[in-house]
DNA sequence: CTTTGGCAATCTCCACATTAGAGTGCTAAA
DNA sequence: TTTAGCACTCTAATGTGGAGATTGCCAAAG
């Protein structure tokens, strides 16, 4: 359905009822447009208006003595129409830019800094994951033999990230298999993604002279090296902050609303499904099919991270602040690609 | 203030009152007690007991022509001297040990497991905090330089945990150097806690004969090699549980509580003060004096990683099933060391 | 001396009615 | 096309009147 044929009192008005609303939470009725807003029309004309873009599906009346209030589809007009963007006041520019001091200090500690950050500004939940390694190609993988029986796996991603990982092996295996099994490794996964790497491993490595223990640490999907996702790799902050919003009054929806966000997985596999593409993300209510966060808006960007990409976003009530919101998310994955992009991160 | 001259009727009676204001959250009146209970005395007697532990401070009125609830004094009393030990019920200790099977998949994610459990089961919050690898003794270090300007340090502990921890130097660096600072290091600082190398790293290095740049990456604060608790080493869940309890039926109270448990710092410490020596330890409401969980108990102990320890532990408010919440705790931080001690733990 | 029944007093909680207020839709006039 | 006027509707707030629960106390019974 497009709105595009909206006229221009129609988009004032709808405009200036969402932002009204926004602010206060109540329903808002036609004398408040006529008169708060100037429009230089009676209450009466207002009300016409307001009958055209409820028939159009944009407004609805909780009751038949209350005012208006927008639809999911009338803030995505609003949103895709109507939006002016804020620029961001200094005190949040100087607050995302703190964030980026952390990131000295391991890549988890700057996202989990960068959701405390965003919770906290946008008075919404802050939400950061960390880069897909799946996507991440591999540059090169180092075998190191450590003391007491352990194995560590160092895997190195084109972009310059790489990660650890420490394994058991039962007893200490010789070194010239050792750098062999390197050897192998690398010329037979460099450059293809560890995503890929996990699927196809088992028919890469079958025609090998390598020690079998040792291939066998490396298909073997219950030690599963290739899946560098930690497991703790998606922070949410800012939950005090919807407890307060009049959204959430109702308890057993805020109880299944929590039970959600601990669940992680589903709502990481949503957010990192919506935010592809370059730039922010605007998923509102029920486009969104999930139960839990119905009645809830997402604004979400991508950010980079040397060659991988993550995502950050915020997530409230569809009843929230676009146009500054959308600023807050837009510059903070700017910032946290900057940040991580340019200190080629270490992990951990 | 011991309470042990308590009569037999006096405890009987607090007992039933505390047993049924658990399970019902409404103030507990004398006709119920002597009723429901079977008491084998009549109401009016019941009354008078009642105002004898009301005037001991075991219990208080919301309200003239209310019943009575208990005080912390009351539960304090009660979990001291009247609670009977609660056996596991099958589905239950299942649970619990399936938690295990997850700990090949690294430290991280047993805890994560395990809170998760603790929560679903109590139905309470349920708390788990990573070993405090401060305390471990330090066994060996590695120094090994990777491709790319990184140096991986890897630091082992007595009991065979080892944590990798990988950073950045300019310039690639000479082998011999490095492996001569592993040997300085290692003769030096083997043996020692890590918490005792942190403070003292600084004046256990001066005198050496090692490159300044290498020393540099051991005493530099900002890098802090020796800190080795992880960004997110503490696992929260079942928050959804505690949004139906009546005792946070108050917005901001709960609004304040979801801060507190975000700041992990505080309840880090808390619970990690708390859990001392062996064994369950409970803490009632106002034994601890942090504001935002005032009305909340925890119910907490230590679990062994080797070595090491660390704290689980349940939050909830105060009217809580202890006798049930004890059994279990004491039960998955007893499967919790049985399951790291095993397998000594590799880290992620 | 302990226990109990009786009873007035107190307070909460719920259901119900009433009212004030906000906003609408419609109509007729400007 | 816009507006004023007005009847109508619905909510939210307020107040009222029990019903119900529980207590504390007293006097009688055991």
């Amino acid at each position: 359905m497009s709105f595009e044929n909206l006229s221009n009192r129609e988009k004032k008005v709808l405009q200036n009822l969402i932002n009204h609303y926004i602010q206060t939470a109540d329903p808002v009725g036609s004398r408040v447009i006529a008169n708060k807003y100037r429009m230089g029309l009676s209450p009466a004309t207002i009300r016409n208006t307001l009958q055209d873009l409820e028939e159009m599906g944009l407004l609805q009346q909780p009751h038949t003595s209350a005012g208006r209030i927008p639809t999911d589809h009338g803030y995505r007009v609003f949103v895709d129409m109507l939006l002016k963007q804020e620029p961001l006041n200094a005190g949040d520019t100087e607050k995302i830019q703190s964030m980026i001091k952390s990131s000295q200090k391991g890549i988890g500690m700057v996202l989990s800094q960068t959701s405390k950050i965003l919770g906290d500004i946008t008075n919404q939940l802050g939400v950061s994951i960390s880069p897909r390694f799946e996507e991440g190609r591999l540059a090169r993988l180092d075998l190191i033999p450590v003391s007491g029986g352990k194995l560590l796996v160092i895997v190195t991603v084109e972009s310059g990230l790489a990660r650890s990982i420490l394994i058991e092996i039962e007893s200490d295996i010789d070194s010239k298999e050792l750098s062999h099994m390197q050897n192998v490794l690398n010329e037979r996964l460099s450059g293809l993604t560890l995503g890929q790497i996990r699927k196809t491993i088992q028919k890469r490595l079958k025609d090998t002279d390598c020690t079998p223990r040792l291939i066998k640490l490396f298909i073997d999907p219950e030690i599963d090296i290739w899946t560098l996702e930690e497991n703790e790799n998606m922070f949410i902050m800012g939950t005090d902050n919807l407890v307060n919003q009049p959204e959430f009054s109702d308890r057993s929806r805020l109880s299944e609303f929590m039970k959600f966000l601990e669940e992680k997985k589903a709502l990481k596999e949503l957010i990192e499904s919506k935010s592809i593409g370059e730039g922010i993300v605007i998923t509102i209510g029920s486009e969104c099919s999930i139960d839990q966060i119905q009645d809830c808006s997402l604004v979400t960007s991508k950010y980079r991270a040397g060659n991988l990409s993550g995502s950050i976003g915020i997530i409230g009530p569809t009843r929230m602040p676009y146009s500054k919101l959308i600023s807050i998310v837009e510059y903070t994955a700017q910032s946290l690609t900057k940040a991580l992009t340019e200190s080629r991160g270490e992990d951990e």
